[in-house]
DNA sequence: TAATTGTGTAGAAAATATTCTACCTTCATA
DNA sequence: TATGAAGGTAGAATATTTTCTACACAATTA
């Protein structure tokens, strides 16, 4: 009998993991958070053999999500659900204790074999993803500038694209907007652009 | 006996939605897309009640299709589901011949609302996208949302695109900053955008 | 013709963003 | 173990942007 704890905002996302859980594992007890905070107190209450969760949802801070239930729970095993092919977020998750990331996009079989995978207590790595890892083992240089930048400049980052202001970002954050504008600058030099559209238009050529 | 069909690259999407489906109208018969061509080709064989149709899919281009459904079977009645929240882009679908547009975030019982509407054969319009219709109904704008703005808001809104700001306009067009400031106000409420990175995005439908 | 609407323009005040400097930590390494 | 680099944080001073109000001048319409 294995538990699992879907976190996820969309309701008819729920329904469909729900679906395909329960072929795949009968008889299983599943749980279902619509977001971070819902999910912390099921996490509280229940141990979990799976715990897949949507790396987009409104209001939810979901790397930090990640980091604090690797820390509290280190045995616990997350897969992560993203709504967007393979991207640049997959690594940061992974390095924040993710045991599995994958897109909603896969196949039915990739994600059946990515649930199994990590239930066998193994981390499931994708072919991109294995392949992008690969690369950047060699040449310290990744090709890809947003690896440059430290995990706070990008999750500022991606609030950023995601037409955040500097304010709104300092509140989500609790810090200062001095803070934030601090490491807006870093890490526009980093990636050598002046301006949000050129930002975009970066962010667009590496799918992020 | 109900037939549906449901357009959406996500396989666990495409599932969450059959089961709230089947949960409404039992018997029916669901059939699946996962892009627009296999949409298309179901299309040509079948008559169905209702087309649920997923706005973003890649390589596909939805706004199209919308289109040709509509004008190939006029009677055809399509919900449009998007991913994010009721968006600039609702309008223009509904304009397109849709029967209503629906965020996946919205409540189980919102959208099982909008499916019986639409069912009786009545347009579904949300709370917010009724607002923002009503208001426009008055005019009879065209299509092209940047035919609205008056010549100097297009200029203004030109070299906003290329990147530069407030402050580099005023200089470049000799006229004080709060004057574009205000030029901007009233583009950015004109094309029911909030930030630079939605105007950006709005232009880039537009090609402009 | 009088009233209304759309445009282009700003001043002033308020809100935001940027810059500069600086102080901790942590972590790798000479 | 001392040294220095990288990362996260702000305070304060500046600079920029936004907002609100207002006014003039068409063009349009009642």
């Amino acid at each position: 009998m294995k538990k699992f704890l879907l976190v996820d905002d969309h309701v008819v996302v729920r329904s469909g993991i729900k679906i395909l859980l329960s072929d795949i594992y009968n008889p299983s007890e599943i749980h279902e958070a619509m977001n971070g905070e819902s999910a912390v107190l099921k996490l509280k209450e229940h141990h979990y053999d799976l715990i897949m969760l949507d790396i987009q949802m409104p209001q939810t801070d979901t790397l930090g999500l990640m980091e604090y239930i690797h820390i509290t729970y280190p045995d616990a095993k997350v897969l992560m659900f993203s709504m967007s092919a393979e991207n640049i977020y997959a690594k940061r998750f992974m390095k924040a204790g993710a045991y599995g990331f994958i897109s909603k996009e896969a196949p039915l079989e990739e994600i059946t074999r990515a649930i199994n995978i990590i239930l066998r207590n193994k981390k499931y790595i994708s072919q991109t993803l294995a392949e992008t890892l690969a690369e950047d083992s060699f040449s310290g240089k990744s090709g890809n500038p947003f690896n440059e930048l430290s995990p706070r400049e990008f999750e500022i980052v991606s609030l950023l694209l995601e037409g955040k202001t500097v304010t709104d970002i300092s509140h989500l954050l609790h810090i200062q907007t001095s803070t934030v504008g601090t490491h807006k600058a870093r890490l526009f030099e980093k990636l050598g652009v002046t301006n949000l559209l050129e930002l975009k238009e970066l962010a667009t050529t590496y799918n992020l």
